[in-house]
RNA sequence: CGAGGCGUAGCGCAGGCUGGUAGCGCACUUGGUUUGGGACCAAGGGGUCGCAGGUUCGAAUCCUGUCGCCUCGACCA
């Protein structure tokens, strides 16, 4: 076990700000306390606040010090910094192949949308209306039929695939578009919610209802697959709720993440829209036996929010945690010399990396001086890399290496000649121990209960919560207006998580529970 | 969009009550000493005080409006 040191983690509970307790704590809320003449300098330049002392604050400051994102000038709508591009990039390819993979195509469609079109679908009208974006004008010319800027694309891809669409033998069309899309948001934060985000748009058209739904749960299968294997996101698959739904689906499925401070994420959707938008849109064709039938479609999207899941569920004080499967720079070298050694530990290093390189690693040397090691080296922490060589006189003498990981205090000592193949096993280590450590993690915060007392408390106190429930929609409002919390999914049967079969009886109104299984609550993103 | 808070150098802040032409720490630049866990010394550069009006001989400071950011509420991927 190479990086089983780091402390179990603990949860964040809400109200935990007021109830800090003992020096240690109230020192640590000091250092960031804004406008304390005394308070440690290095701390306000480089620390980041403490999770426990505000979490929403530590994620803030996380993703300017690590030089994810930044504000812009434009209200609602970040700048992805380098950093932040290039994991959204890895993001991007790994899905890009998987869907090229599964035989789906990419297409472009436009950013601007005839205002009409979204009026075409009853539930999509009413659920995107607040947050359009509208174009009027052209130059001083007004426009008699303006236009928005997609909030997503169903509508136009509609349009566009009636006029595509003949005979069943056209089907299926599976079709996908990377992009981003605007939604006007009051509340905005780096990632989670911003009013233009960056997306990929899954559209697909089917013969039958079944084919339809199969895709529907291939693509749920396959963001969890991402999530688990790539980005060491533990995720729960499961149905929304009617109330819950995608405006115009007939089910919508998510996969629900718990972020560190016991808040729930949904890192992504899947939508059978059924035969909504195909009739809006006359998406029809001939079957083998002559007849006209509406095509069966679906929806899906993963977007920019997930780098918001990945910062939150593996995050620590010291900042990031990059899970080594999607982390841009996996392994970064930090030549250890003084002026009259300090090149020659740069080309040492250079030597390390193009072997590390040659075995597909993505390495960095960080060359800079006139910054000392220990500047550096936390420096690569707050950015999440995973594994950190030093590389000095002492070590070139002894033949042998310095490594740290990420998630552990212990530096270690590596045989020069074995660090190829001792970094690739580490690097396999902290993937696996990031999603176990997260999974136990949500396993450890998520409480069944089955009394609306034990819910409330249960959620007062920041876990998820198991429990019964009647499907009623107006119940659901009053459960969220009560605990802020709202029914996250119903973990389908074959969900990694939570997925038992069970009857019993509404947590809430007392009436007999519907779907089969406990449903997850919780308080979202 | 409702309630609250905040906008002064890249970052974090002081100054504002009592108007008189802007300051501190870090960062940055240059030189030197350093460098195995957030270095030190010295000399420098950088701000139409969010923006727009108003009051005044004079506004960072007082008044009005407006924009932006953060928290809470309603909404969402």
């Amino acid at each position: 076990m190479t990086c089983s040191t780091l402390a179990s983690p603990s949860p964040l509970r809400l109200g935990q700000v007021a109830d800090l307790k003992g020096p240690a704590d109230l020192a640590t809320m000091q250092l960031m306390t804004q406008g304390k003449p005394n308070q440690d300098k290095k701390a306000q330049q480089y620390g980041v606040t403490p999770q426990s002392v505000d979490f929403n604050d530590w994620y803030n400051e996380v993703v300017k010090k690590a030089d994810l994102a930044d504000n812009s000038p434009v209200a609602g709508a970040m700048v992805m910094k380098p950093y932040g591009s290039a994991l959204w990039e890895r993001i991007v390819r790994w899905l890009d192949d998987a869907f090229k993979d599964r035989d789906h195509e990419s297409l472009i469609f436009p950013t601007l949308i005839p205002m009409n079109f979204i009026m075409k679908e009853a539930d999509h009208v009413e659920g995107f209306a607040p947050e359009l974006f509208t174009v009027n004008k052209i130059g001083t010319e007004v426009l008699a039929e303006p236009y928005v800027l997609r909030p997503t694309s169903e509508t136009i891809i509609g349009h566009m695939w009636s006029g595509w669409l003949n005979s069943y033998r056209d089907l299926p069309f599976l079709h996908y578009q990377w992009g981003s899309v605007f939604r006007a948001e009051l509340r905005t934060k780096a990632f989670l919610r911003t009013s233009e985000f960056y997306w990929h748009e899954g559209h697909t058209a089917h013969a039958s209802a079944e084919e339809a739904q199969a895709e529907v749960r291939m693509i749920l299968d396959l963001y969890h697959q991402f999530c688990r294997d790539i980005l060491a996101l533990p995720v729960v698959r499961g149905e929304k709720t009617a109330s819950e739904r995608f405006a115009g689906a007939s089910a919508t499925y998510s996969i629900e993440g718990m972020m560190r401070d016991g808040k729930a994420l949904q890192a992504g959707t899947s939508h059978y829209l059924g035969q909504k938008f195909s009739k809006a849109f006359d998406v029809k064709f001939q079957t083998r036996d002559q007849k006209e039938e509406f095509a069966y479609t679906t929806s899906w999207a993963i977007s920019s929010r997930i780098i918001g899941a990945l910062i939150m569920t593996h995050g620590d004080d010291k900042g990031l945690m990059m899970p080594p499967n999607i982390a841009p720079i996996q392994v970064v070298i930090i030549p250890v010399g003084r002026k009259d050694n300090f090149d020659e530990m740069v080309v040492e290093g250079e030597k390390l990396a193009a072997e590390l390189r040659s075995q597909g690693m993505r390495v960095k040397v960080d060359k800079r001086d006139g910054v000392t090691n220990g500047f550096k080296y936390n420096d690569w922490e707050l950015r999440g890399i995973p594994v950190r060589i030093e590389l000095g006189p002492r070590d070139l003498e002894q033949g042998v290496v310095i490594v740290k990981n990420r998630t552990s205090e212990d530096k270690e000592t590596l045989s020069r000649q074995d660090a190829v193949s001792g970094i690739t096993a580490r690097l396999d280590a902290i993937q696996s121990f990031l999603l176990k450590r997260a999974t136990d993690f949500m396993l450890g915060n998520t409480v069944t209960v089955d009394s609306y007392d034990e819910f409330k408390a249960a959620i007062e106190d920041g876990k998820w919560v198991r429990a019964f429930h009647s499907g009623d929609a107006e119940s659901e409002r009053q459960i969220k207006e009560d605990t802020k919390a709202t029914a996250r999914n119903i973990p389908l049967d074959d969900a990694e998580f939570f997925a038992e079969r069970e009857e019993g009886v509404c947590v809430h109104t007392g009436q007999p529970a519907a779907y089969g299984k406990r449903v997850i609550f919780g308080r979202q993103y």
